[in-house]
DNA sequence: AGATACGGTGTTATGAGATAACATCACGAC
DNA sequence: GTCGTGATGTTATCTCATAACACCGTATCT
């Protein structure tokens, strides 16, 4: 992806049929909290999914009308913004991009492998946060959310 | 700093004769290596060490000129480009800002803590990347380099 | 029903962060 | 001295993200 490494990448997204069913789910589950899962909210969630990988926001915003037209930034970064919040996409802060979460958890910390490569990513759970909240604890800091980020090459791209 | 919680942040920003002597170490190491010590890089390291917590690089190229110039932003990105390359300074992704290193290993994988509050960062090193690099072991991937950042209360502020 | 509070959206504009591209310059190697 | 290399100066532009304000729909209270 950002780096020329020659080899082919094979890209497996993910069939329409689970983007559907995970669209349904966070919209059943939302509703059911009383939030409201808005045309706006579902189609970037849908994008997300549809990747399966991280993607730019100005992406996002470039896809988000269905017949090619673009929408606001402002559009896209609320729905963002808000998927975030409720734990259905997150943040990678060192490629400023955004991901569906892949992790069952809500409201969990989340960490990721990233392959410079092809742009796989790999989000993998809670005990990772193990030593940092140690080293916090020692320092004496109150964690209330961590990035944790890990660029590398995935197994395809080695 | 970024979240207004009405208590007195009391500053206590490294002394001269410290940042002079850590601007001459530096010099001298990478001068024994062959690299250029410049006076652009010197200056950025210099306000990045006299700042004492992450700076951001637009803030950099306004304190920049000694007579209240602003520098290029080229000239700024170029030295911390150097600065982080050879393990003089780190970028913190999650809010976009650069620090000078605190730790005495070079090469090294560094991790944040980061106060909310007041802007505090505490640089703690190596055993925090032990159950990331399990992680990335299990899931095949081959890490790189890390970005680990975690955001909360320092012991200060709480 | 009318008043109103609130959260979401549309729109314009702009702020903030970072780099591309190209000319020029300093320095060491040969 | 001239040539390659890395650093710098300069202009322009690109990418990322949000401020500000008008408007709209829905739920609630009376």
């Amino acid at each position: 992806m950002s780096e020329a490494c020659g080899h082919h990448h094979a890209d497996a997204p993910p069939g329409a049929a689970d983007v559907a069913r995970a669209m349904q789910d966070a919209d059943r589950r939302l509703t059911a909290e009383g939030e409201r899962m808005t045309p706006s909210r579902l189609r970037v969630l849908e994008l997300l999914l549809a990747a399966g990988e991280p993607v730019k926001a100005y992406d996002l915003i470039a896809r988000f009308g269905e017949d090619g037209q673009p929408a606001k930034p402002p559009t896209v970064y609320r729905a963002l913004e808000f998927l975030e919040r409720k734990g259905l996409a997150h943040r990678i802060a060192s490629i400023s991009a955004y991901v569906a979460c892949t992790s069952g958890a809500i409201d969990h910390a989340a960490a990721f492998l990233i392959c410079d490569c092809c742009g796989a990513t790999a989000e993998v759970s809670a005990p990772v946060a193990g030593d940092l909240a140690r080293a916090a604890e020692v320092a004496g800091y109150v964690i209330a959310r961590t990035t944790i980020e890990a660029h590398g090459r995935c197994p395809a791209c080695q």
